[in-house]
DNA sequence: CTCTCTATCGCCAGTGAATTGCGTTAGGCT
DNA sequence: AGCCTAACGCAATTCACTGGCGATAGAGAG
């Protein structure tokens, strides 16, 4: 019934990413929970809103209600599965939590979001140490700018 | 009867800070504003969410209200005079315009926000450009981590 | 100094994202 | 199959902030 079902009974891949492995650390997977998974990984790439995730489950399951969205979501994050990123709006956005750690550019004037590979920030988190003492978390970092398209003349 | 009222015929300090310049942009000097002024410049260094700088404003004129703060904001972070920083919380937070740009590290652990000097950067702007396309705005980065205190065992 | 014009203010209702309380439903382990 | 309780759905609530509107008070003109 699971749309991306594994093989039956291969034992290949180490850490099957997705919201099966919610079980194994003690949550009960629903199908709720599964849905909202869904909508994040539907397209790559992308950050959605609540409210987005909201609309995709709705078109599956339109019972279900935004609070259990909400709640979903905080499972989520909590669990290492998804990442919350904060994109300056009013709103928080969320993406499948990726392999490697990334930052993001957001358009001032379009909105559109970039990802920038981590090395990009090279000797900053030394430097801010150096400066301040402090250790920087693992956090993304969020900058703001303006995209090509939106430079044109 | 102003605290800091300038050289009563003086006329040394080229751009004089404050709230009084906005009387030369076309905007009315009040007295709610220059309360909220007070407020963000009473102590140096601090980072005020608008609901800490209502209460300072209540202390010397409890009728001004919270609409007010909120607009008085808009108009100084407008005209150039207060910056708005986002540090991470579901709320803004307000500091006089300083000088030269700076950013910002806040503690995970106990919320402190220090500050840091624009060099700190390096090609980081640059190295923005080269693998995005994006032009770096002037705002400010927030960066966020664990201060030194905090992580004594 | 007074008048007039209108920017600003205070009040209060409204937004919109997100949270919480509570009775009901349904995972999942035995 | 049954039980325990995590998780749900609903409705009401919180919280930071915004918008409408009549009243008030800056500040340039006279």
């Amino acid at each position: 019934m699971t749309p991306q079902a594994p093989h039956p009974h291969g034992h290949h891949h180490p850490p099957p990413p997705g919201p099966a492995s919610l079980r194994s650390r003690g949550r009960r997977l629903t199908r709720q929970r599964e849905l909202v998974w869904e909508a994040l990984t539907a397209t790559p790439d992308t950050h959605l809103s609540a409210e987005q995730i909201a609309a995709y489950v709705h078109q599956h399951a339109p019972s279900v209600s935004a609070t259990t969205i909400y709640r979903s979501l905080d499972v989520l994050v909590t669990e290492g599965l998804v990442l919350r990123t904060e994109l300056g709006a009013d709103r928080s956005f969320y993406e499948p939590a990726h392999e490697h750690r990334h930052h993001h550019v957001v358009c001032r004037d379009c909105g559109k979001v970039t990802h920038l590979h981590d090395d990009l920030l090279g000797e900053l988190p030394a430097r801010v140490n150096a400066a301040s003492g402090y250790v920087l978390g693992t956090e993304e970092i969020t900058l703001f700018g303006h995209c090509p398209a939106c430079r044109e003349p």
